[in-house]
DNA sequence: CGTTGTGTTGAGTGCCCTCAAAAGATGTGG
DNA sequence: CCACATCTTTTGAGGGCACTCAACACAACG
């Protein structure tokens, strides 16, 4: 249980460990390497599910290849989707107890396992805490990310999206979008008719280009910003107008 | 660095050193005696910030007394609150580097205080872990409801807060509002006429009582339940339906 | 008791959803 | 390789929910 008082003050070590300030260099190598290693592989087709939300959160799971999603399916029929996953994206992580949302593949796809207490008992502990804590806080950043993204109009979710996928996908200028309109609509909190009008309407922009259904370039990213900022030339929604009206004084009252 | 090798197979204390199935019970009692104990006390009076978005988030925050809500702006003038934190809540979590929110008091409020690498020098690392690791869990889940919620209608949004809400913060069978009607619209992602026109509309088919502003009783939660799931008696949205169209065989290629 | 901030209510509009149908993509058997 | 069936995507027409704008009621404070 504990044992460790030797290593009490030991500062240096101490204050990385927290793992709330980590050096962005270190990423999950260690733990790259030993999912790699001794993890179990599994293979997926499309749409076959990998756990369901009520599964114990046991295991944690590593894309090799292909794409996967987490999803919830809410009591009136309605789908969302928490992310997608891509090859070496990590997912199952954050759940105490039992998931919160199913994992299902979306292509093709091949699975790296590993048990959570196996993962422990092999490793230096504190390394694999700390690429843990460290997988946790970048959930947890994009969550909040998404959070924001859906409070705004279509065009800025399916252009943040856009955006999204460039910085994760992107092979040459084409950006890929591997998964279905429905996936991209469930993850935006969208209709799939909605997506597919913003994006027919981007590209008559000139912001992007459609190349395939799952391949699109992105021709004008000043355009594509000005698209998602423009509400049809219309000043609406909260604007900063109002909003100075709402928090006259937010600013004088600091310390 | 490293000089732990020794407890690599400590099995026991190893499983559960992953603080990802926690015992329920343990929640935070060593971490509150120390921030209670060794934490500085800081006060706030109503809109005053406590920490701005950029700052690096080296501390860790406690609510002692008051109401404390983290929040970020938009550059459209929108404002969106991540959290309303009230006695005995923790906050300023989950950040490596830099806040991502601001945080400030919504009403006068007492905050404890202490520097994160203060925590890790005074105390037993594993227990501070863990239970640091168990509030990042919570706040994560939290998070993915808030998700979930935002893609619902102005009474589901409504209706789930004052659940919440009641959960939280009830005395007798008041339930207390501190926040003003504005921090509630930015809290569901709506606006203010629209909270007060679901507030009123839920107190006209008695589902609740608004006594004051900041003071409202749940009269019948089945009325409220009702109300949330009433889509002006018109089955709109993704309706089950139509869900089920889109996806058709997702059961039938389950292993 | 005026002033300022906050909350409520009303009228009108637009964004996005619903419903519907056509067009395109994908897969299978002949 | 083509015909056919199925699934997916696109486009169109229309409507509702939540937003904008505006005015009034209420509360807090000096």
């Amino acid at each position: 249980m504990s044992g460790r008082a030797i290593e009490l003050f030991q500062e240096q070590s101490g204050v990385n460990h927290l793992a709330l300030r980590l050096p962005p260099s270190v990423e999950a190598e260690a733990l790259d390497l030993l999912i790699d290693r001794m993890g179990g592989r599994l293979s997926y087709a499309p749409k076959q599910r990998i756990f369901h939300e009520d599964d114990p959160a046991e295991c944690l799971y590593k894309v090799s290849s292909g794409l996967v999603c987490t999803s919830k399916l809410l009591s009136d029929g309605r789908r969302q989707i928490g992310g997608f996953y891509l090859p070496g994206d990590y997912f199952g992580l954050g759940c105490s107890g039992a998931h919160t949302l199913s994992a299902e593949a979306i292509t093709n796809a091949k699975v790296r396992i590993i048990k959570k207490s196996v993962l422990m008992a092999v490793a230096n502990r504190d390394d694999i805490e700390r690429q843990l804590l460290w997988l946790m806080t970048r959930e947890l950043a994009h969550l909040q990310e998404r959070v924001l993204l859906l409070i705004k109009n279509a065009q800025e979710r399916v252009g943040e999206f856009i955006l999204e996928m460039e910085k994760r996908t992107k092979v040459g200028n084409a950006i890929q979008l591997p998964m279905k309109r429905q996936d991209i609509a469930d993850y935006l909190g969208l209709t799939i008719e909605t997506v597919c009008r913003v994006l027919t309407s981007l590209e008559s922009c000139a912001a992007i280009e459609i190349q395939t259904l799952q391949r699109v370039v992105l021709r004008s990213s000043s355009a594509l910003r000005t698209a998602m900022e423009d509400r049809s030339s219309i000043p609406h929604k909260n604007a900063a107008r109002k909003r100075s009206d709402r928090h006259p004084h937010s600013v004088r009252r600091d310390v």
